[in-house]
DNA sequence: TTTACTGCAAATCTTTTGCATCAAC
DNA sequence: GTTGATGCAAAAGATTTGCAGTAAA
């Protein structure tokens, strides 16, 4: 459903070039697990297409970003980590052990997203959430 | 009750050596507000001791974070923030347009952390959690 | 006196930016 | 042909590291 076509064509109407950098850029995203990050998603350009420069795939991000089309995520260790915003929001529990990244599902916040604003007068943006911790594996 | 002394205690008995560097580090992060980032304790050092590196902050940083004297946060924005562990654990909500930082009682996590538990057999370690959103007077 | 700790400078890592060239429209 | 997009190289900001000198114990 949330193809590339689809933030290809929405950038087309918004008047911006169809280059192919771009098109690898909205692939990579596209067929990610959605917690990839610019360096993982430049990987995958290059392969294809060995010229691009890692600023392009940035300045990529940037635009898709400023447009909506793309959310980015935060979790920490200082590298920003991107999915389709067509794909909706969802949290992530990172396990501090493993690495394992769980997705939650958005109603599992819900009550706290609640509470938050009844109690503190504060609209949490819970987009950009990430929660540290152990995994079941990693647990014993 | 958690003064600076029961950290600068706890390294002598450990076994480390008590330089005036290492005081004024934990003066910094005993006094802030708790959310204060190596940048900051750098400064305040400076000022009382102007020859201070910054890489001699980060070390101690380091050393105490691993001691468990302190604990990071990654509020994302590429700049990790601490506290005394002793002051116990507390969470934050971040307010992106005006940059307010709000305390957030531990026991509003409560729920969400069994939730975690029982649907996701996730232990969730929410020492380091940050919330992002807008406060009461951005809301407007 | 011993060696952990520090200051300094240089390196690292992620992300950003200036600028001349290039290609999508 | 225009002008927005790219590649390249250099910069920026946070953090780390190697090394020789210094000071806490």
């Amino acid at each position: 459903m949330d193809k590339p076509r689809d933030m290809v064509s929405r950038l087309a109407e918004l008047g911006y070039r169809l280059t192919p950098q771009r098109m690898l850029v909205l692939a990579a995203i596209e067929n990610s697990d959605g917690h990839i990050s610019a360096e993982e998603i430049y990987v995958q350009v290059v392969a294809k297409y060995p010229h691009v420069n890692i600023s392009t795939v940035y300045r990529t991000l940037d635009l898709l970003t400023r447009l909506g089309l793309v959310t980015e995520t935060d979790l920490g260790g200082g590298r920003v980590r991107y999915h389709p915003a067509a794909k909706g929001h969802h949290h992530h529990l990172i396990c501090q052990q493993c690495g394992e990244i769980i997705d939650l599902e958005e109603s599992t916040l819900s009550p706290l997203k609640k509470t938050l604003l009844q109690e503190y007068q504060f609209t949490a943006d819970l987009r950009h959430l990430g929660i540290f911790g152990l995994c079941q594996k990693c647990r014993q």
